[in-house]
DNA sequence: TGATAAACCTACTTTGTTACTATGTTGAGT
DNA sequence: ACTCAACATAGTAACAAAGTAGGTTTATCA
């Protein structure tokens, strides 16, 4: 369901809060520090940035910071941006065709409930709470 | 995140519901009702059958029949069993690996914590909440 | 007992995505 | 100029999902 990039993606987010500090942090630090191949952090910090999460600034000194402050980042907020969809099912993801048997069927009601259970848990996880100690979300 | 398996699995289990009332019905019969592929549904229909979820009665008259009441399936039953894990990520799948990180891991958390809400809310819907008119489970 | 209906079994193909690699280009600082 | 580091594009390998094909066994019925 939820892929590496998303996983690194968080790891990632939680790194840069955590030794950024406002300066701009290289990608091979952040990679060394994961273990995470630069190459195909390189494509997963592309999208952070795209996205607007990250900004990255060339050469020397350069590397990625925040664009914001830690409490404004949700993990529903990184997850959807690198997964593309945290839709359980093809039929609500964003754009998706409209079902043919959409108003027959019995399942989509227990997908659309799936949904807002998922989105709803994560978006009430913040960066912050995941920097430093970190909380415990296991129920 | 979850497959046309686990789908049509569901579908499959509702349409026995509503139209078995106790009598073998053969793969047919549901494969041109919810329009899948018969092969395609054999394999499902295999999966539920293996898993103790249906009874297959072969030659004429044959077919399937469920061996519970609805009431004692849940959606999360059906589904764990037809997807094989709903674990939200790698590390939570009964027989992973243990992850090396494991004790550092600062997403560890979200992900129980993920996995816990799903299991939840799926296994707070049985089969007969589903069958006829059917609950709206979109929250 | 033979024909037929139906589940069961094994193996294959096709398609698409994920994860990862390779090579180059642009821009910022010293 | 030189170096550092993000940015860009293109490719590959491995895997799983979705679906297909053909054959085998078991039950019923005439």
């Amino acid at each position: 369901m939820i892929s590496t990039r998303g996983r690194y993606a968080l790891r990632v987010m939680i790194d840069i809060a955590e030794n950024g500090n406002g300066r701009y942090i290289p990608l091979d630090e952040i990679a060394s520090r994961q273990q995470i191949s630069e190459k195909y952090l390189e494509s997963i910090l592309v999208i952070l940035t795209r996205g607007g999460m990250l900004n990255g600034l060339r050469g020397k000194g350069g590397g990625y910071k925040l664009t914001k402050a830690t409490c404004d980042y949700t993990v529903g907020d990184i997850l959807r941006l690198t997964e593309g969809s945290l839709a359980p099912v093809a039929c609500l993801k964003e754009g998706a065709e409209p079902c043919a048997r959409q108003n027959e069927c019995k399942t989509l009601g227990v997908w659309k409930g799936l949904d807002t259970v998922i989105n709803n848990y994560l978006d009430g996880i913040t960066l912050d709470s995941l920097v430093g100690q970190g909380a415990d979300y296991s129920i």
